[in-house]
DNA sequence: CATGAATGAGAGTTCATTCAT
DNA sequence: GATGAATGAACTCTCATTCAT
């Protein structure tokens, strides 16, 4: 019988929509701002469904941050198959900056939201934005190592990077950079890309 | 008359007193747990009275906003002190990344959070925080003309550097850095001024 | 100004309509099925008005309960005027039994609901039901002493004699005595009382 | 039919599966905090398949109300085995105290908790608690005929033993007794049932 | 017979806000 | 100007129960 698998997909598809939904609203409302009842209203269910799905509200936001970061994971993996560490190193902070602004509910919810506690308290639970930080740290060291960038302490420079994509981002994200309007923030981001990675990289 | 000034004055210094405790607050106890009560009772005063002076919660929200805004300007100003630009540089970073570590509440306010935002609503409310900032892009400016930064675009140079600081505090203020204990925050902020420092400027 | 009084007055009786809302509720329904919404609209407020007195539902059983035990202490208190211990043992079961078919709810609260745990944790919190109790106990120690009552063990005879009246009494509260009509009760609590004392008291 | 009388058998385990695993959960964790869905998980069934065989919750609490009746009947027949009145009044107090205290919840649902009642609606369903009821009323009757127990009253005296019985174990049940560790109530208990029977037999 | 999915009703509680005084 | 009292609207979450399959 395909009935119980034509099941399962359904119920697959339904947590999926309430991911969506909850996706949609976090974003737009902040995750505080957003109810249960809301995410169910918006899916057209109840609010006791939505619990059939996920044991509560936090359980949501983890699965989204989840989702995020194994979609950014796996955005970082076309990295393999640059050779050139200067050039691995510009083309990861392209793919920063894209996922970020492509996403930018996801992006949100994994690096500004402020987050249910729980979310961060178990280091497993880190793992996963452990792994998307290391593709970062790995590439910074190739860098040192083959002499295209001089840091004293490759942790500070992985950092340092870190924070200047994440800033770009964040302050778009959340809307604090009215000098720059909307339809030059591609030309900007690009500017940035550029002007930093000369900075940093030597020769 | 001047009752009527008294009255003024009087009225000036119990919203300052409601900004003040609502300042308190935030930093001590998080942005989710203040509520009007709370404020009302910290200054000793029914919460019907703080109606009296703002309008709403939100109209507290912005005139914090506001006195954060003027607050970093304040601590700029000891920049004119200061006559080689690369020094100025760095100091006005320093300044910077000190203000938000300090004021963690009030800068998540300036720059992080999405609640009120009223504030930014008319390109005059913006006036605040453009000031500040214009402080940067000068400082950049004299870098690049005497020769200390090169860059192609004084603009993007003036950005990149925002972006980073911001990154750097707001990565620490939304808890996004788990690797990072909070005793050697301090350390890596340093770290990361130093290795900017010396990146971006040139000898 | 009478006004002020006045206030104090009538915040105190709004305090009195809720613990009679509730204790009418509690006795109908049980604790755990009575709701804040309903004590609120019993008199007419809404829910969050209640709150304005009483920290939470906990607060109000326990309100209750002071109630009823300071209640019984009141009544026990004639019984300093009997000189006889056996009549003073006779008349504080009356007193008890009385007291109980008379406030079957406060004595269903004080005795039989179940109690959120707080009310009982604290042993301050006992202190007022412990003073009912040693009204007993002293009795019985006279009694002893006295040659009225030979007993092994004071305590043991107090205990058995509380719980004889408490399972009388519990036994009609909580309607698990149907062969016994309800005009019958009083003749049959009046036959325990003289069946009982007969057979405890020695000549 | 062979199948349909196997039918007839398989729906009569089931109801004693649900009953089982209703009685174990109010044992282990309380009344309040046994839910359908729980029984039914107990038992590896749908929350929805209990109702098959019970029409809803209070029909349950009446099945185990009427199962704790006859294990209690059950447990008295032991006592014809006993020939001296006496000793089979002693007897009986003890069983009952034991059953009480063993079967703490389901004492609670036959004799204290107000819940279902339902089944105390029709006299029919107070057959069961009569017969028991009526056990201690043939003993009583016995003792006093054979001159162990002066009473003017039989039925008084039942209902004053039984009274005194119920008051024990449900100050214990409801927890009403803070002045005695736990670890002490059966030594109190058997204090209680020793002072009682010497109090009440003559001789 | 049995279930997975869903829901309506409602629980206790909190908060920004108002208004008569 | 200030307040005590009050409220409406929400909040998250739970539970007994139902119904199409």
């Amino acid at each position: 019988m395909g009935s119980a698998e034509r099941k399962e997909r359904e119920k697959h598809e339904t947590r999926e929509m309430i991911l969506a939904a909850a996706k949609k609203l976090f974003l737009n409302e902040g995750f505080e701002h957003v109810t249960m009842r809301r995410i169910a209203t918006e899916i057209e269910y109840s609010p006791a469904a939505v619990y059939l799905y996920f044991k509560d509200k936090d359980a949501i936001y983890c699965a989204l941050q989840e989702q995020g970061f194994k979609e950014l994971y796996r955005c970082q993996s076309v990295l393999t198959a640059i050779k050139r560490p200067d050039e691995k190193l510009r083309a990861c902070g392209r793919i920063y900056l894209d996922f970020a602004m492509e996403n930018q509910e996801l992006y949100d919810l994994m690096f500004i939201m402020r987050a249910p506690l729980m979310a961060f308290e178990s280091p497993e639970d880190w793992n996963l934005g452990r792994d998307t930080y290391e593709v970062l740290q790995n590439i910074i060291n190739e860098c040192i190592e083959q002499g295209y960038l001089k840091a004293p302490n490759a942790q500070i420079a992985c950092f340092s990077l870190w924070a200047l994509l994440h800033g770009v981002v964040s302050i778009f994200i959340r809307d604090r950079a009215p000098m720059i309007a909307k339809e030059h923030r591609a030309q900007v981001i690009n500017g940035i890309l550029d002007f930093t990675m000369t900075e940093f990289l030597d020769k």
